[in-house]
DNA sequence: CTGCATCCCATTCGATACTG
DNA sequence: CAGTATCGAATGGGATGCAG
C-alpha cells in the first residue's frame, strides 16, 4: 500500500447504488436517452438515476447533451475523460469475479451471490 | 468495459465507511492488536471496527489470530491472499489521486475534498 | 483487552404524485 | 419526455453499557 491512500476517492465515484449499472450501459451502448437508461434497468426509480446521473456528470464521467424541443430529449454518453477510467474498471471487475470464484473455493458454491441480482439480470442467466 | 459486470463485487469488499483505512494501515504495519487499530484511528467505535475486521476476514483479506489468555489479545493481518490484491488498491489510489486532481482543474482547487479528513488525518497533512 | 448488545439518529433510497 | 417534490421506510453508523 502507497502513501496517500486515496483509495476512497476513486469509492466515491462508483459507490452509490446504480453507478456501475449505468456506467455498464453507457460504456456498452454509447449514447443513451434518459428513457433508454430507465429502459435497460427497470428497477431504478427517476429520481435516482437522475441523482446518479448528476453525480457521474459533475465528476466528469459522463456528459449531458440536452436537447431544447418539444417533447424535451437528453442524450448520455462517457465523456473522453470518463473512458480513460476503463482500464480500472476493468481491473475491479477482473478481481470481482475472480474473487467469486475464490469465496466458492473457500465456503463452496451458492453463497454471496446476494445484491448483484441487478448485474445478473443485466447479463440474463 | 466487459461482460459480466463485477465491478460492484469489488465495491462491496472495499465500501464500509473504514475498511481502506484500516487495510493501509495493516498493510503499512504488517500484524495489529484490536487496541492498536482502536488508537490508529481514535474517530472509529469498536462496533464498526469489530464489524468491518469481520467482514474484511470473511472474505480472506484479513487474517485474524486469537489468543487464549487473559487478558483476551487479538492479532490482526493480511493474509496472503489479501496481499494479492495490492494491485488493485494501487491502481484505485493512483486514480483516486489523478481524479482529484482534475477536479482541481476543472473546478478549481479547495473543493471536493469533504470526507477525505480521515486519510488526511492519517498521513498527518 | 476484546467485542457483543442495545438504543438512537442521520442519511439513503423507494413510492408516488406533480410539472415544464 | 425528462425531470422535481414530498413523504415514509430501511439502512448504516455512532454512543453507551455489559460480558468473557
Amino acid at each position: 500500500m502507497p502513501e496517500g491512500c486515496k483509495v476512497e476517492t476513486a469509492l466515491e465515484i462508483l459507490v452509490g447504488k446504480w453507478k456501475p449499472v449505468i456506467l455498464f450501459h453507457l460504456f456498452s451502448n454509447g449514447t443513451m436517452r434518459f428513457s433508454e437508461l430507465q429502459k435497460a434497468m427497470p428497477d431504478i426509480t427517476k429520481k435516482m438515476l437522475t441523482a446518479q446521473l448528476r453525480d457521474l456528470e459533475y465528476n466528469d464521467i459522463v456528459h449531458r447533451e440536452i436537447y431544447l424541443q418539444i417533447p424535451p430529449k437528453v442524450e448520455y454518453s462517457i465523456t473522453e475523460y470518463g473512458k480513460r477510467m476503463t482500464h480500472l474498471l476493468q481491473a475491479m471487475n477482473d478481481w470481482g469475479m475472480a474473487h467469486v470464484e475464490h469465496l466458492n473455493e473457500l465456503y463452496g458454491k451458492d453463497r454471496s451471490v446476494e445484491s448483484l441480482e441487478v448485474i445478473d439480470d443485466l447479463v440474463g442467466k
